[in-house]
DNA sequence: GATGAATGAGGGTTCATTCAT
DNA sequence: GATGAATGAACCCTCATTCAT
């Protein structure tokens, strides 16, 4: 009778952990044996779960989006006024920066320039492919609110990169230097600036 | 002393081939004979202009952020109204964009993700630092706009994060898929959403 | 004492696969996983039968060396003219080039290489020892050809071993490339060149 | 002025010096830090010189052919009667024997080992191909015999690869206890059988 | 007895940095 | 000053072996 190892869940684990690991040391500073002893289990069993460090790093890459649509999923499921739904997302943006997801964010922008320079065909981290599907959200969005005639017929497509582009940018500054600027309230003045910007006869 | 121009011209010329380099490659991927070789000059060379390769980094980092500035604040150098000021900075990031230096914002990311990690003292890449300057400078934009009473008494603070954190991250998507929108036209959509979404009585 | 039985045929089912492994792979590049996974079974289970991979190698050896001998030793059995064991033995080479056994003797010489650097003492894999038992056989008939006056009085220990090395050395060259030669007709051939040579009245 | 290096010379003293450890080791058990500290230089020297072990080794194995090519091929120069070439040939092996390379032929068993392993379109070590160059040379020194009637017409095809076999697995047995028998004896001992045995009618 | 999860020593390879020429 | 040969610390990954179940 072997030991019974639920496989998934410790894959899990060791994912969760490497994500933290990789936030304290950034990904390329961060030794497969950081990540073991961060577990608290062998380098070699890291092994046992993932074939290589680029895989747990995609793997990460993966979790921490899959965490974020979860979020911001949940936020709107309910919704059903295309306004309210464009600003339970600004809002789903909010809960994140509170949520233990985002005490990781500080990978993201190492899978960022890891992504940035990774060809299009590589599995690994695609950029293009994770704001596409966003986009495509929030373009959806938008183009309830304009059909609805609650905004302007702007280029929704162009729009919602700005929007996210916005949230994007905004949380990096914010992650530079936390003292500047109360992210809750940047978070809140969005909306505000946006859909009055948005708003009227266009 | 024709020696002391040659080492400072020489120094800027390692530097501007590192940058290239770094933007093809990626700073972590990118190796000192890299360079060395990109410049046409030894290995070794490399380290009679720089003590090491962080300091390349941080170099290029500067170098970038210099050029950068240039650009913004030729524009702005002749202007008097504040919205028009306000203007020329979005309009600024459209000609950066076409411009020699945009070739190597990809960098930026690398610059970005190394810049969080580092400790505050440290002098390599003081991502807050660079924010904070040019926040200020956005900041008195707006401050400038409020007083003449061109756009609503809006938090200039958060709201100089927002814009300078929308083009970031406007930057970075753009980057990530050239195809998806024009970013010419989005920076051109830019101003007319938010200068639309501050005015008014507030 | 049913026990000891399953243990004799499970140490040698285990040795069996070992050595089909070791043919396809090369010993160096044979796992101890890949072995269990061959004979079915768990990896630790190949520890209760052998206490490492090594003496699985010795024991691979031993095995391989005991079906050569058995097959040699049939042939010889029941022959009582020098000449006839003399070519029986050639003639029990071609036997073993069709055997079950010769499919793993690509083997042999990862044990070669293995043995030729074994310490003397070594358990392991001897080689000369494997060598001296072989020569001695072939030498001793060797010796009842000259005894009878059917050859010349050659340096039996030194014919032995030229004997013994053309057919070890014949079949490395075959198993390099098998359609160069037909390996079958060359040990036909081989007889009628050392007899005829060693023929006469010296 | 950079140091100035003989390159090619430098590799090949990597060489001879892996060429010894590998006699001393095996192959598979020599590590690259042991090459180098016997060499005399650092571990990542060697890398200055070899892209990787597999490199080294391949590289060993033709060195050694091609100092044996180069003995054998001195010895045939300058003669001219087929049977005295036939037995050059042999004589060269007494020579081979004798020389500073023979000391390394230890590894030779290591390449066969390896190379029997490798897939014919692998470049490293083709244990075919060199089998297929030495027995075109023997093959046409059996046929000048045969054109010259100086041996009977014997399948010279087979009956180089016998020869070629015949001092291979000598040679092995030799090394695996060089004193059961006096190899120069042996190779002196060859010629006799052999010639005696193909000499005749036919 | 059987298993396979866990382990860590070990080896190949990379690369920033040094330094002799 | 310029160079590139030399170096070794570091890091990823492998795999024989152990051991709890």
């Amino acid at each position: 009778m072997p030991k019974i190892v639920d496989k998934k869940e410790k894959r899990s684990r060791i994912l969760e952990t490497a994500i933290k690991v990789f936030a304290q040391k950034g990904v390329n500073n961060t030794k497969i044996a950081d990540i073991a002893q961060a577990a608290g289990i062998g380098k070699g069993t890291v092994y046992e779960y993932y074939h290589s460090k680029e895989e747990i790093i995609s793997d990460s890459f993966r979790h921490f989006m899959e965490s974020m649509s979860g979020v911001i999923g949940r936020r709107l499921l309910h919704l059903r006024d295309p306004v309210d739904k464009l600003l339970a997302y600004f809002a789903a943006w909010g809960e994140i920066v509170d949520s233990e997801a985002m005490s990781y964010i500080e990978v993201v922008l190492d899978f960022w320039a890891e992504g940035l320079r990774q060809e299009k065909t590589a599995m690994t981290i695609n950029l293009a492919e994770m704001y596409a599907e966003y986009r495509a959200t929030v373009k959806s969005l938008l183009d309830e609110c304009v059909s609805a005639g609650r905004i302007r017929p702007v280029d929704t497509q162009i729009t919602a990169s700005i929007l996210l582009g916005t949230m994007d940018g905004l949380l990096v500054q914010w992650i530079a230097d936390r003292d500047v600027f109360d992210i809750k309230l940047a978070i809140e003045l969005l909306p505000k600036i946006f859909i009055a910007g948005m708003e009227g006869h266009g």
